[in-house]
Parts: structure tokens; sequence; C-alpha cells
RNA sequence: GUGGAAUUAGCUCAGUCGGUUAGAGCAUCAGGUUGUGGUUCUGAGGGUCGUGGGUUCGAUUCCCAUAUUCCACCCCA
């Protein structure tokens, strides 16, 4: 038997049900806050995402796939989305015909990890990217969508902000952080050791206790903003604030992606084991120039589909169309017929089976049918048609020509 | 990439200290006197015990390999 690729899933129609509510759901609030759909490719070059993401990243050094193509082109399946529509903005001029561009997205992204729980190589993301707004006004927005999208699908949850400082303040800090790491270096793990050099904030993110016990008296990322990064932070805070919208500032709070700066948050849920952040997102407002367009600023976020999907409370299900089914074979024909007419409407599902009153009442049931339409030997003689309300529990027999003519009119 | 656990019916799990026909609940299907469901009762079908090797008279059970899932690390959504 052949079997799926390691920690790639097929999407059965039970589970589809959850992931396409999350879709309509999350897709209604994205164009309610202005934003478009946005589609680019899953093959992308491989360089797009070493200059965006970063080579220090984990995501780019050892997670993605990658392979040369038939035209010899180094290409890779995209890790992440923004990097694409960062591109697309680009490559389609946005960024010189200047002014607002939101766009949202969903699909597939592909990371070489190990699976587990909440971790697949292939994994769907919804995301949002807004480009051409600099206010801390637009992150705030971008924390009320998925506040609001959490909170339509009733979903749980602690939201994590912190302030990575921009190319004022970071680059100083960055260094006073190394300082520091070096004057205790003897005592640090090997991973802090490697962090330094490639990606040292990233040290404050060490699960170690040792390290962490450390990096207590550590400079503080938010200590050491500037004028601008920490007025902006402040003004974060109270909107928040004002909108009602909890949170909790962690100092230790790095994403894993480069290309980030100034404002950072991550939602987490504490209900789906250790890959609990569901979403993610921030400021990156140097990475439109990294991929040579006009500098532009930017923010967004991205939400991971299949770690919120146990965790969706769907709305009771509703009772929906005809199920119609036949006692006898020779009054088959005519529940045909009368589907076909009630498909211009309805949802209308046949049993070929000619098979018991009960039976076909059980059929209904499975699928969710609000009516059950039978037509036996009695029904077929006097050419009518037996229609239950499985809700309302109500009977009624009517001529097959007037649900055909009603249907065709 | 590192360490650990698991894998038996469609699903959730028992079980065999190595020995005839491997069990339960749920689900499915069929019936409960002539055509009334989601809530009852009875019965039936369904498993080369993850895959490949090895040890043995004999392996679902022991050993090795491999795949997948899960947990921790790591990382992130």
């Amino acid at each position: 038997m052949i079997q799926s690729l390691r920690g790639m899933n097929d999407i059965l129609s039970s589970e589809y049900e959850r992931f396409e509510y999350f879709l309509t759901t999350a897709s209604e609030i994205a164009k309610r806050y202005g934003f478009h759909y946005i589609e680019t490719p899953l093959l992308e070059e491989t360089a797009l995402f070493k200059r965006s993401v970063g080579e220090s990243s984990d995501i780019v050094g050892k997670e993605m796939y990658q392979f040369t193509d038939k035209g010899g082109n180094d290409v890779c399946l995209r890790p992440e989305g923004t990097a694409g529509v960062v591109r697309a903005f680009v490559q389609h001029k946005l960024d010189k015909k200047g002014g607002i561009h939101r766009f949202y997205y969903h699909g597939p992204m592909f990371r070489y990890e190990r699976p587990q729980k909440g971790r697949l190589r292939e994994f769907h993301q919804f995301g949002v990217e807004s480009f051409g707004v600099d206010s801390v006004y637009e992150d705030a927005l971008m924390i009320m969508m998925v506040s609001d999208t959490l909170k339509a699908l009733g979903i749980g949850h602690r939201l994590k902000l912190n302030s990575l400082g921009d190319q004022n303040c970071m680059p100083a800090y960055r260094e006073k952080l190394v300082r520091f790491i070096e004057s205790c270096e003897d005592a640090i793990c090997p991973d802090c050791e490697r962090r330094k050099l490639t990606n040292p904030i990233r040290v404050l993110d060490c699960k170690n206790e040792g390290c962490q016990a450390l990096y207590v008296k550590a400079p503080k990322l938010i200590e050491n903003l500037c004028d601008g990064c920490l007025s902006d932070f402040d003004t974060l805070k109270t909107i928040l604030d004002n909108h009602a919208i909890g949170y909790e500032i962690d100092t230790n709070l790095v994403r894993g992606l480069d290309y980030y700066s100034k404002t950072a948050f991550e939602f987490v849920s504490d209900d789906i084991g250790s890959q609990s952040a569901i979403a993610g997102g921030g400021r990156y407002d140097r990475l439109i120039e990294f991929l040579d367009g006009k500098s532009t600023p930017a923010v967004g976020f991205a939400l991971g589909i299949e770690r919120l999907l146990e965790l969706i409370v769907m709305p009771e299900p509703t009772r929906r169309g005809y199920y119609l089914g036949a006692m006898d074979p020779e009054s088959i024909p005519d529940i045909l017929k009368a589907a076909e007419s009630l498909r211009q409407s309805e949802k209308a599902v046949v049993d070929y089976e000619a098979k018991s009153l009960k039976a076909h009442l059980k059929g209904a049931d499975r699928i969710n049918a609000r009516y059950c339409a039978v037509i036996g030997e009695n029904e077929r003689k006097e050419g009518t048609i037996w229609i239950k309300d499985l809700v309302e529990k109500q009977e009624s027999t009517l001529p097959l020509t007037h649900l055909i003519m009603k249907e065709n009119a």
C-alpha cells in the first residue's frame, strides 16, 4: 500500500467541514477589514526565502524542500507566505504606485521538520499583509483581526506582545547583548553559543534553565528602544487597552524570521500541546527594500490552520435539503425525476436501493437531510410523492407533477 | 536532527507468561408480522494483530530492521 508522505495529510470531508468553516469565517473578517485575496505560487526561487526569511533562520537553514528544476533553477516549496506576497507586491510595481495595499491569502506551506501534533510538513496558513501604512494603528488592526477571528471561532487564547526595535535601536542593542553573552560565555549551553553568532536575540528564548537563570540579568530589548519605537509600543498598548484586548508583554518573544522589526506578537493556546503558537506576526518595514522594492512600511500575520482546527467550536449542524428514496424498483425513475427538479434550488440526495420506509428514514437522518421524500407502490399508482419534514415531524403527500412544476417555475 | 512510547475490526481499546475458531464498546447492515428516523431489543458481517526479516515444531505475542503516529528536545503557525 502506498501511503502519503510523512507529515502530509489528506483532508477528508468531516475535517474539511471545519477547514472550510475556518476559511469562510477568516476570509469574511479579512474582507470586512478591507483586505483583498491574493494567490501566489507554491514554488518560488530559493533566493527569495534566503533574502527574506534569512539564512540564519532554521526555516531556511534546514527545513526547506529545495531542489533544482529541469531548467536548472534553484527552487523550493514555500515555507511561509509573506515572502511570496512581498515578491508579488514588488514585481507588480505596487511599491512604486504607492498608496495602501492590503492582502489576505491562504494555502499550503512546506517545512521539512520532524512531525508531531500540530506540526506537519505540509500545513496550511491563513495570513494577511498590509503595505504602505506606517501607523502603529495598523499593527493594532492586525491584532484586532486575529482576535476577532479567534473569537468568532470560539477559540480561547493569550496574546504575547513585544517590540523588536528598528534600525535605530536594534543594532546597538544587539551589540550590547552580545557583550553580555560573552561575559557569561563559559556557563551557557552549546545552542546559545551558536545563537550568539547567528542570531543573538534568540538566546533570550532558550529553554535551558541554566541559561535562563543567567539571562535574567541580560539587557532587555524593551529597555533599549529608541524614542520612536518606545512611543509606538506605548501607543499600541493603549489602543489594545481601549479595545479591551488583553495581552502580556513577553520581552523574550523573538520571531524566528529575520525580517521582523518593531511590533512582534504571538497568539498562543494552552489547549493543544507543545506546538502552542496559533498565530504570529509583526511589522517588517525593511523587507520590501531587501527584495529590491521601494522602501514601504508593512505589517502582517499568519495563522496555522491545522493547529486551530480541533479548537474550533462548530455551529450546530442544521438539517438541509432532501433525501429521496424508492420502496420498490419501479419507483426509482420517478425519484430521479423529482431529485432533478429539486436540485434546481435544493440539495437533493438519492438512494438508488429500493428499501423499507424505515430504512429510508434512517438514511435521511444520516445525511442530515431536512426532508425525507419517498415513493412506493401507493404513491406511484396515484402519481404522488410522500414527504416528511424531519424537524417539524409533519408529513404530506403531493402530486409529483406539482413538485416538478414548482421547481421548474 | 536527538531521546522515548505506541501501532490488534471503520473508530476507541482489551488480550495472548509463544500453542486449536483473537474479544468488547461504538459504528455499519438486517430483522422485531405487512409503509415511520434520530432514543429500544435481537442478530449478522467485518481482522494474514503496521510492513519486512530472524529465532522456533509453531510468532499477533520474543529479537532485529523499517514505516507511521504521539511525547519531550528543537523550531514555529
